[in-house]
DNA sequence: AGCTGACGGTCAACACCTGT
DNA sequence: ACAGGTGTTGACCGTCAGCT
């Protein structure tokens, strides 16, 4: 009797009964074993993932070209470092809960990775609020962009939003003006389209202790670039201790940032000459003028323009006045 | 000359106060 | 309770002086 008669034989004995399939079935599909088979069932995998990426970006090319969006499984969506736009948590509440009883409006940007899958361009707190709400695929669009471009049209994109905090701008400038050493700030300034001041002052962030820098790495709401540029100051000048104080008071919310920048300068305060700040002139009871006064900038706010000019001749008659009996005075 | 930072001003948004 | 006025805060801007 041959081989194959032999196993024939054997295999005919063994029978499959209705009871085996079903047990069979409620096991499903099961790995392999043996470590060929494991590595041959690992390839398939990896080439069926590879393939359904490629399909997907095949729909996502055709579909920018028609104008339309492709549903995306989340877990082929990653995110960039850096890219991630800052929302307080009650603005991403409230998207969450928008997005729970509605349709996603503006489908979320994607580039194509080259390790596979695809890079989150913009579209990062809809994503979070899918995978939260148990969705597991979201609209896409494919963006037109490398990953450097993507990362610095994202960065200009949300720069142009309001609530992106001065930080944030600050750590993305600073690393651009890292990346291009050879860029001034007014040419990032200007790329930007704000202006060299506002720059300048945001970059004073780097300034800070570094105590305060990983403080809002956490928490980039703390400070705006004004408190920001005014704390680094006070580093620059030693006071870096009470800088770190008053920043954590700040995130305590036992202080706000003006109050924090007061902190700082307390000692100066005190040794200042006790000049006036301002006063008020009333009519009644109302607040007739507002008269603030810094260092030698005196600045008058009247409730209307007819009242500021019509104060505007006395003042100056009794400013001439002034002048006068100051160069007679000089004369004798 | 160009770059940078300091300083003060303007504006908008919001909070608080006051009178009705 | 509401509307309007007033004050405060933070973001942004323009100017100017010092520095390289």
């Amino acid at each position: 009797m041959s081989l194959r008669e032999k196993l024939a034989a054997k295999a005919g004995n063994i029978k499959v009964t209705a009871e085996d399939l079903e047990k069979a079935a409620a096991r499903g599909p099961q790995a392999p074993r043996t470590a060929p088979g494991q590595l041959m069932h690992m390839q398939g995998k990896v080439e069926r993932q590879a393939n359904e990426i490629a399909q997907l970006r095949a729909e996502l090319e055709s579909a920018r070209v028609s104008g339309g969006a492709v549903d995306v499984p989340i877990d082929q969506l990653h995110e960039v470092p850096g890219r991630r736009r800052f929302m307080p948590p009650e603005k991403y509440v409230e998207l969450r809960e928008n997005l729970r009883h509605n349709k996603l409006v503006h489908p979320v940007i994607v580039c194509p990775r080259p390790a596979g899958g695809f890079e989150i361009v913009s579209g990062h707190h809809r994503t979070d609020a899918y995978r939260e709400l148990g969705r597991d695929h979201i609209r896409c669009v494919l963006g037109e962009l490398s990953s450097d471009e993507a990362d610095t049209g994202a960065f200009y994109a949300n720069l142009m939003q309001s609530d992106l905090t001065d930080f944030e701008k600050f750590r993305k400038f600073d690393e651009l003006l890292l990346r291009s050493p050879d860029k001034t700030q007014a040419a990032i300034a200007e790329q930007a389209g704000v202006p060299v001041s506002t720059l300048s002052e945001i970059l004073s962030f780097r300034n800070l202790p570094p105590e305060v820098l990983s403080l809002l790495d956490s928490r980039p709401d703390l400070l705006g670039s004004n408190a920001g540029a005014e704390l680094a100051r006070a580093t620059k000048d030693g006071r870096g201790d009470r800088v770190v104080e008053a920043v954590k008071l700040l995130a305590e919310k036992k202080i706000d940032q003006q109050q924090a920048v007061r902190m700082t300068k307390a000692e100066q305060v005190k040794t200042r000459p006790a000049a006036s700040t301002g006063f008020k002139i009333k009519a009644g009871k109302a607040t007739w003028c507002d008269v603030r006064i810094a260092k030698k900038v005196m600045r008058i706010e009247f409730r209307s323009e007819e009242e500021a000019e019509a104060a505007q001749s006395a003042i100056r008659e009794h400013l001439e006045g002034l002048a006068k009996a100051a160069s007679e005075d000089a004369k004798s």
